[in-house]
DNA sequence: ATGGTCGGCAACCGA
């Protein structure tokens, strides 16, 4: 079995604890984290050799930052989209225990006026681009991070008013539509068609956890060969127990491989 | 109820 996960930690130092412990409670054989925040020199990555993980990252100061880590060797890692601006701390590709992953945190948007939502738009179109050229549908390819995107109406807590917002938005799930039209398959919802399984709850909304307002921004795509052998897909809300947890659940998906 | 709370980093920006 591999067990694969995605966790927006919102700074990896700050909750450097959760994830260590965390790491070792759920012992997933590829983790992929978004929101580092943390420039490279200053990864905490030493923590991590002494529970058997191996790691590659890609942080920037104060902002974004990648990085998966594994059980198994890590190669064929890249960062960033195939043309300017890069975005390096926004993407990580690498190939470890048989398959392609590729973690992705994807531009927020801040307003469906600003221009940092047309680029989130492009981005979209981009990353199409990358995989176009990078891979084929046939190869056992994971796509994993915060999308920033609830695809469905039933992937928010308040479909109604929330519609319009840069995370729910016809235009950036026709976005992601067609990125997922390269060949991937949506694994959590293959497997749980049901409302409600949230993967992120704004800090900024009161008990969003306790009343279950959250959306579901978080996933992990696969291609055919992998969404075959997907047994599992589901959220972890160990992480939202503990003293400071992130905004984010991991997302976890578990194969036959 | 158009708010609220985090993290980084030293004033506000991003989410």
């Amino acid at each position: 079995m591999v067990k694969v996960a995605t966790f927006n930690v919102n700074s990896l130092r700050a909750r450097l604890d959760i994830v260590f412990d965390w790491l070792q409670v759920n012992r997933p054989d590829i983790l992929a984290v978004q929101e580092t925040k943390v420039q490279d020199a200053d990864f905490p990555g030493a923590d991590f050799d002494d529970i058997g993980y191996r790691y590659v990252f890609r942080g920037q100061k104060s902002y974004n930052g990648v990085a998966v880590f594994s059980r198994s060797a890590i190669s064929h890692v890249r960062f960033g989209l195939l043309d300017e601006p890069r975005d390096e701390p926004r993407l990580v590709a690498a190939q470890t225990c048989g398959v392609h992953i590729v973690n992705t945190y994807i531009p927020q948007g801040d307003s469906p006026i600003s221009p940092k939502y047309a680029y989130k738009l492009a981005w979209f179109a981009r990353l199409r681009e990358f995989f176009e050229a990078c891979f084929r549908p046939d190869q056992p390819v994971l796509w994993v991070g915060d999308l920033n995107v609830a695809p469905e109406a039933i992937d928010v807590y308040d479909p109604v008013q929330l519609i319009g917002h840069v995370c729910f938005n016809p235009e950036v799930s026709a976005a992601l539509v067609d990125v997922r039209a390269w060949g991937f398959v949506d694994l959590f919802r293959m497997h749980c068609k049901l409302a409600g399984h949230y993967t992120f709850w704004d800090y900024r909304m009161r008990d969003a956890l306790r009343h279950n307002r959250g959306w579901r921004l978080d996933h992990i795509m696969g291609t055919q060969p992998l969404a075959e052998r997907c047994r599992a897909c589901y959220v972890d809300k160990g992480p939202r127990a503990a003293e400071r947890p992130s905004d984010h659940a991991p997302l976890i998906a578990e194969f036959d491989l």
